[in-house]
DNA sequence: CCATACTGATCGAACGTTCAGTCAGATAGA
DNA sequence: TCTATCTGACTGAACGTTCGATCAGTATGG
């Protein structure tokens, strides 16, 4: 429970040192027992200056969102030359690797407790509407390109992307919050299926 | 944010009023805004008395917990004759009813908020794999009834029924923490269209 | 010398929890 | 029937702790 994401690997402004202690606090002692005085300890400086830097814990923590939400963002692929089924592939492994690692389990752990504040506190719902609304508009590219290719068939892409993005967040809270790890190893499988079976377009390889 | 849902409407011992109290708290504040005080005010009597019925506050929750996924998991439609299609159907409505009324939104998001606490407590995560497979239980009886009544294709309902869960998982999710609604209809919809294209023996009617 | 980074002491509020004690009703011996 | 005993539901005041937050003041680099 000790890994870093790459991307907070090497904070280099104080600014960063804090939404990295944030993160390791966050991870070792989960959002209902995250409190600046725990921060502050991850973040090896006394919890006073927390407050040099932001005027509350609530701005401190919407901050945090924010800053994790941009950097997972940041993190989706941009492959633009590729074949569009492999693009969906690599999309889809941006937010649900093929294996959990501990520095990963321990991010999808703090998405997945960050967004359950979203159902009682609206600044935290339109956070992760923006996120969720960015990540689909990525599928509907990709998927978009694939009709257009002729690589897919002509489905309404709106509508798969809306799909295969539920199916994302579900296996994502799944991996962390039942007992082990097959939600997302057999919702990555399944959605590989349906891609096979609905989106692709001819030379139906149904073996299953 | 005030509606009761029916399993708890009339409480008949003082420990199901203390349920009741518990998820009115729950919905009101949210699981960080879940004090012993708040669910004594919603209770109607001092707090000193949940003290009398309960050892301590994490003794309650986790009986609130439990008592919340045995109902839900009673609520589940148990209709053995039907078309395995309908019946397919109706598991799903019970998890995720197309519109979403104050109350269900109240119960969903409550749940929701239940399960984010198991990132970080495995006790709460034992129960919830326990509950999601239950109800993946029962998706494979219908899927397998399903297939040998030759209605569905002869596919592997242990992933079949992952995947629906899966994906059922993410929209109750979604509706409660995204924006809007969309989540959920899309999802019912999409499932729809996956089995009519996957587990659908034969004349495909794909008008999409 | 001034701004910025930073600290330790400290505060009031809110929290979970305890406890002595009240009250209504059931039980039962004389 | 009167009275003593017991029980379980219930209360209000209080305890110790922890939290978020404040502030006066120190160090430090330009």
């Amino acid at each position: 429970m000790g890994e870093t994401p790459p991307f907070l690997a090497n904070p280099e402004t104080t600014r960063e040192s804090i939404m990295r202690a944030t993160y390791l606090a966050l991870c070792e002692h989960g959002y209902a027992g995250l409190t600046i005085q725990r921060i502050a300890e991850s973040f090896g400086k006394s919890k006073s200056l927390l407050y040099h830097h932001y005027d509350d814990k609530d701005e401190l923590l919407l901050a945090f969102l924010q800053f994790m939400l941009e950097e997972h963002e940041s993190s989706v692929p941009e492959t633009a030359d590729d074949d569009p089924r492999e693009r969906l592939d690599a999309l889809v492994d941006a937010m649900l690797p093929p294996e959990l690692s501990a520095e990963h389990r321990g991010f999808t752990a703090a998405m997945v407790e960050l967004r359950a504040q979203a159902a009682h506190d609206e600044r935290y719902s339109e956070q992760f509407a923006e996120h969720d609304r960015a990540f689909q508009d990525h599928l509907v590219d990709v998927i978009e390109d694939g009709i257009e290719a002729g690589t897919f068939r002509d489905v309404d892409a709106e509508r798969v992307a809306e799909f295969v993005g539920t199916t994302v967040a579900g296996a994502m809270t799944r991996r962390v919050t039942g007992g082990d790890d097959r939600a997302a190893t057999t919702a990555r499988d399944a959605l590989e299926s349906y891609v096979e079976q609905v989106l692709l377009a001819d030379d139906t390889g149904a073996d299953t």
